[in-house]
DNA sequence: ACGATATATATTGTTCTGATATATTTATTA
DNA sequence: TAATAAATATATCAGAACAATATATATCGT
């Protein structure tokens, strides 16, 4: 599953811009998906030239023109295909862990600043997601994820909340 | 934080080679980073090239000749100004999620399929960092990390374990 | 004796990330 | 009111990372 495919995805659901389509993903989904334009527009000027989106540039008033794309049969065909065979990953990629991890190489401050910091990131993407799951547009399984994302981030929270003194006093220790 | 600041780290703990750089994160860390030769080896050259590793060929009976590399005072002090400045990200990639986000274009067998293979996933990644936190080699820090890990893939078990059956049904009234 | 797994390094093509550039409009705030 | 920030919109590029593959030997279980 690359960006060709999650932008097939979010096409599937209807004719979108380039934009927009990273929108949809930063709105609600951005804690499990992110894909930067270096990302989206090439993969959409890849399915135009395999004929699985076709363009169409509309004129704006008062706005820059958008190129608006639309999936294909082809596009459909390509997308069901690629849900349908493999298993999906899940990766996590965290510097925060990681430099857990080497919590010996700092500070006591220092990690007390860390540990916060990413408490209260934590706490605003649960903010964010609460906020997005009001809204009457989000696809089937959406709020599926969504939840699944919620239950995620919250027992890190309570993970973080719980721990956090116990490990920072570990390392005070340690600076003696 | 890059694959350099990542082989950094674990030399800053003891000089090691490329292929045990991706094992000591293979073993107990896989979770939440994930790091390949293609990058690891490309990342010691250019530390090589920099001055902030040495590496020295060890003949080895019986094995395959080991590079083994340490790390440089001037790489010291690069690893822990990399620790000290910045807030560390923690990213998620799931195509698990985005495949439950798009479920209405799943059959509901294929749905169950992918949801029980995940599960079992869960359940394995569980094990294996409860095995591994019986050793006694495992950096400060390191519990911390590993804990994290563990309520998140928990919660995440619990949370599909909960769900499944309600985004089955729902998957399922679409189909008729 | 055979096949699978472990040890060990390396390359290559493809993809992704992060930063930057450009341009206009709307909303905010001083 | 004037300046500034944020939103809308597309695009490119260098550098980083990923996934797959190649090569070679040794061990371990069956």
């Amino acid at each position: 599953m690359d960006v060709k495919t999650l932008c097939l995805g979010v096409l599937s659901l209807g004719e979108a811009s380039g934009y927009e389509i990273k929108k949809f993903f930063e709105d609600g989904f951005s804690h499990f998906y992110v894909a930067g334009f270096g990302s989206i527009y090439p993969a959409l000027a890849q399915l135009t030239r395999d004929g699985h989106v076709t363009c169409s540039n509309i004129e704006q008033e008062k706005r820059p023109a958008k190129k608006v794309y639309r999936i294909t049969n082809s596009g459909v065909a390509l997308f069901h295909h690629e849900l349908a065979q493999g298993y999906p990953s899940h990766k996590v990629r965290s510097d925060f862990l990681l430099q857990m991890v080497f919590a010996t190489f700092l500070s006591s401050a220092r990690l007390d600043e860390v540990l916060t910091q990413r408490s209260e990131d934590l706490q605003a993407e649960l903010q964010h997601i609460g906020n997005y799951c009001e809204r009457d547009d989000i696809p089937q399984g959406g709020h599926f994820a969504l939840g699944y994302a919620q239950a995620v981030l919250q027992a890190g929270r309570d993970y973080i909340e719980n721990n956090r003194d116990a490990l920072i006093a570990e390392i005070k220790e340690k600076d003696l």
